[in-house]
DNA sequence: GAGCAGCCA
DNA sequence: CATTCTGGCTGCTCG
């Protein structure tokens, strides 16, 4: 096989790099996001190809033969922002302390270096990569010679690759008659002078017919259209000139030795300490011995002896701190690992139990437990996967390193514990996958997998973690003002959600079975008649196969909309269903399919021995601040049409029980009205019942009781837009009006609630500025894409960031009121429990003798749950079921 | 696993 | 010139 050279344009891939990430820069003030994303790009292409050799051509700041042969070319530094210019020569640092090759030649380009290189190696009888954001260099593209120009698209990096034969696949054009096209065409960007009127098009066609820019001389009477025979004719001096200018020297004179470019080991020690000034965490993981080493324990011991477990829980009870970590995988109990401080040694120490023999899982819940009730401090990564009695301990001694992670920075995915310790203590501890792969923990515990030392380790680790990184994301917490927010809410809340969770809520299994066959019948006829209608049999569920039936063989309108092929979403659907007869019956079919599907078969999976659904409550998934419900979802339980609204009733409280269900009016509209001050929506609250309704009242200037049900839907269509960051075109979607309309409904808006636009637009300044922006109660939502030079990108940016201070606050008053309701039923010794949040909404399971004071509760907490300009009002319903109680 | 579709606040 | 209003979860198909 032959040997491979990766051949880099450094100033490209860092321009490119500079322009498609947002703004970075470390400690010092020194910009580093062009860096970053060229070492991504390099890291990841050197991963796919496994190159033998590497190097990085430069441009210098010196003029080149091109500057000699035409005054006004344009060398590629010109006019280069401060931001990036001042990470080239870092960037050049970067890559010599990893041992890469770096060139540049005065008087030439970097281009004409890699075209060099490029082709003397490929003469040597090597695989050539180049890789640039310039497309320039595709002349140079050969059968050995690949282009490769990554392309940025919806933030994802995706790479063309151009081998000769790709070149004219794309242009019909040759790679030589690249450079002929850039003679013709012009390049504005290094200011070579083009033809004038001739474009891409013409230029291709022009070379297809003759060849060359000379051999186009040649033949210039024959030229067409007449605009290019005239260009050429004043202009033909111009075009050679491009012509050479644009035409890459691949025989420089550089010296260059392969040997010394060969890759050898990039994660040196210099490198390490390059990263780590430039704050590149993500990138450290890569470096093994670089790294601080874990202060771990000197061994980190797999008890699995009785006696030994024993006596180690009598030792424990002692300490003053305690890192515990309960490790489950689908509500399976694996193994638990706990953690230490030894003070004589100044060290941590961890152990990992796994159950087995007489050490069961009730054993060693039990000792958890009790651990957890007698000693001073618990630490976890998930306290409530951690502590089985909950209620048996206190908020207020035990941290939980997830919680903390997740606040102050909502946006990840998951909160590991090699994360929070390369993040919080600069440690780097293995990872999951490092030590046991893809597998679930599950599987690598297996007997064919048997990596239960692997498995024991990030058990140790999970609880080292917990314990270690306490101080210093509780400093970071003072630090962003979250120190309140993470103490008086999310860590009593959690132990609310652990409850809800446990209490789960009673389901009648026969009657959603019953709903469940109900169903199937009405499926099984539509199926059989939209077969009929169709003339054919085909899978309904498949939006490409009902596309093909719809669009194609029965000709109906509304071609294309999605990125493989055509939308068969309602919304598409619903303006053909009043003719077609078939549509209406797939529309149908589709409602009746996701009840059956989702809800009455999902639900029923779910039901546990004791009658009812223990659904699992996320405080950690949200970028808002919203918990969330998996497992199933409860969050997204059927309402708004009749048939899928009877679900509900399967939903039924234990005997001599009651639902109360409470839900917040408008409570985002109302959190607006506070946070904006604006006084007229604020009056609007305190008078009115239907804000819709003085809505349009207001914004239409028609007296409140004429309001028509047309101006109350649009005006409620653009309350709920305004909360969502607003823009004319969504709300014209929403609204089916046109864009010119929608704007007029929001300037009309604006012009009614005058303060609300400075709000908005304040919460879009105040992002921009400080990365981020806050609810009511200092949580924090970062806003990272309101920077992005993609305009896309940056509408998303804003819209969120006039969204989350709004969502975010209200999702954390209705986290106060649930500590509060729970609060308050345990003060009244109240058998009544909370069962259920659904965003502005509270379920509680209420002993029939208890439902008054329960209703006094939810009134006084829910009410009084914040202190807002306009009073918080809720709605409240009791009844057998949860469809009767909503 | 991505993409589509559809359910909720 | 474009731009498709926020935040979630699950089920299904298909490569």
């Amino acid at each position: 096989m032959s040997e491979k050279i990766l051949l880099i344009d450094g100033h490209s891939i860092l321009n490119r790099a500079f322009y498609g990430l947002p703004e970075l820069t470390n400690a010092e003030g020194l910009h580093t996001n062009a860096i970053y994303g060229f070492l991504n790009i390099l890291f990841r292409i050197v991963e796919e190809e496994k190159p033998d050799y590497l190097t990085v051509a430069f441009d210098l700041h010196a003029p080149t033969f091109r500057h000699k042969m035409y005054a006004d070319y344009k060398g590629t530094r010109k006019g280069m922002p401060q931001e990036l210019r001042e990470q080239v020569p870092v960037m050049k640092d970067v890559l010599m302390a990893m041992g890469i090759t770096i060139v540049a030649k005065e008087g030439y380009e970097a281009d004409d270096l890699l075209g060099t290189l490029a082709k003397k190696s490929e003469a040597r009888g090597m695989d050539v990569t180049v890789l640039s954001g310039d497309r320039d260099l595709l002349q140079l593209a050969s059968k050995h010679i690949c282009i490769r120009i990554p392309k940025t698209r919806f933030g994802k990096t995706t790479i063309e690759d151009y081998f000769e034969e790709n070149v004219k696949e794309k242009y019909q054009l040759t790679p030589a008659q690249i450079i002929e096209l850039k003679a013709l065409m012009g390049d504005s960007s290094d200011n070579i002078p083009g033809l004038p009127g001739v474009g891409e098009k013409t230029a291709t066609k022009i070379l297809l017919e003759y060849g060359t820019v000379e051999n186009a001389w040649k033949h210039v009477e024959e030229l067409k259209p007449n605009k290019a025979k005239n260009a050429f004719l004043e202009h033909y001096d111009m075009a050679i000139l491009s012509k050479k200018l644009a035409t890459i020297n691949i025989d420089s004179p550089i010296e260059y030795d392969w040997e010394s470019a060969r890759i050898g080991e990039f994660y040196t020690k210099e490198a390490y300490e390059y990263f780590k000034e430039l704050e590149f965490k993500n990138f450290l993981s890569r470096f093994e011995e670089g790294a601080e080493p874990a202060k771990i324990a000197v061994s980190f011991q797999n008890v699995t002896d009785f006696t030994e477990a024993d006596a180690l829980f009598e030792k424990l009870v002692k300490e003053p701190e305690l890192g515990i970590e309960v490790l489950r995988e689908a509500h399976q109990f694996l193994g638990l690992g706990l953690a230490w401080n030894n003070k004589e040694k100044e060290e941590v120490e961890t152990v990992c139990i796994f159950p087995q023999g007489f050490l069961t899982e009730s054993y060693l819940m039990d000792q958890v437990q009790k651990l957890c009730e007698k000693v001073e401090r618990i630490d976890a990564l998930d306290v409530k996967e951690t502590i089985s009695e909950i209620s048996k301990v206190s908020h207020k001694k035990v941290f939980d390193a997830g919680i903390a992670a997740y606040l102050l920075n909502p946006l990840k995915s998951s909160y590991t514990y090699d994360d929070i310790a390369k993040e919080y203590l600069g440690e780097m501890l293995p990872a999951k996958e490092d030590l046991i792969g893809k597998l679930s923990y599950t599987k690598a515990m297996s007997e064919k997998e048997a990596k239960e030392k692997e498995v024991a380790k990030s058990i140790c680790y999970m609880a080292y973690t917990a314990l270690r990184s306490r101080k210093a994301l509780m400093e970071a917490l003072e630090n962003n003002n979250m120190k309140a927010l993470f103490e008086d809410v999310e860590l009593p809340l959690l132990f609310t959600l652990s409850n809800m969770e446990k209490e789960g809520i009673r389901v009648n299994a026969e009657a959603l079975k019953e709903y469940g066959s109900q169903l199937e019948v009405k499926i099984k006829a539509l199926e059989s008649q939209i077969y009929e209608e169709a003339g054919e049999e085909f899978n309904i569920n498949s939006p490409k196969q009902l596309g093909v039936i719809l669009f194609e063989k029965l000709q109906l309108p509304g071609g294309k909309k999605t990125k493989t092929g055509y939308s068969t979403a309602a919304d598409v659907l619903e303006k053909l269903a009043p003719e077609h007869k078939l549509v209406a019956d797939i529309l149908e079919y589709r409602q009746l399919a996701k009840l059956k599907s989702t809800y009455a078969d999902g639900l029923a999976g779910f039901i546990g021995e004791d009658g009812r659904i223990h659904s699992t409550f996320n405080q950690t998934i949200t970028a808002t601040g919203r918990i969330s419900s998996t497992e199933p979802n409860l969050q997204n339980i059927p309402i708004r049409m009749e048939l899928g609204r009877l679900i509900r009733k399967v939903f039924i409280p234990e005997d001599g029980f009651v639902f109360v269900d409470a839900d917040y009016s408008q409570i985002e509209l109302r959190v607006l009205a506070h946070l904006s001050g604006d006084e007229n929506l604020i009056e609007a609250y305190k008078e009115a019942q239907d804000i819709h309704r003085m809505t349009a009242s207001q914004v239409f200037h028609v007296p409140f009781e004429e309001v028509t049900d047309l101006q109350r839907r649009n005006a409620k269509a653009v309350n709920f837009g305004i909360v969502y960051g607003i823009s004319s075109f969504g709300l014209s979607q929403d609204l089916s009006i046109t864009r010119k309309e929608a704007a007029e409904y929001i300037e009309n808006y604006f012009a009614t609630y005058p303060k609300i636009k400075g709000f908005l637009d304040g919460l879009v300044t105040e992002a921009k500025e400080q990365g981020y922006v806050e609810t009511m109660f200092q949580r924090r939502r970062p806003v990272p894409e309101i920077r992005s030079g993609n305009f896309m990108q940056r509408s998303f940016g804003e819209r969120v960031a006039m969204n989350s201070p709004i969502q975010g606050t209200a999702a954390d008053i209705i986290k106060i009121a649930m500590i509060r309701v729970e609060q308050a039923l345990k003060e009244q010794n109240l058998e009544s429990r909370l069962i259920l949040q659904v965003h502005d909404e509270l379920l509680i399971e209420a002993k029939e003798d208890e439902v008054e004071a329960v209703k006094a509760i939810l009134e006084r907490e829910m009410k009084g749950a914040a202190n807002l300009a306009v009073p918080l009002e809720i709605d409240m319903h009791t009844g057998t079921n949860w469809y009767e109680a909503k």
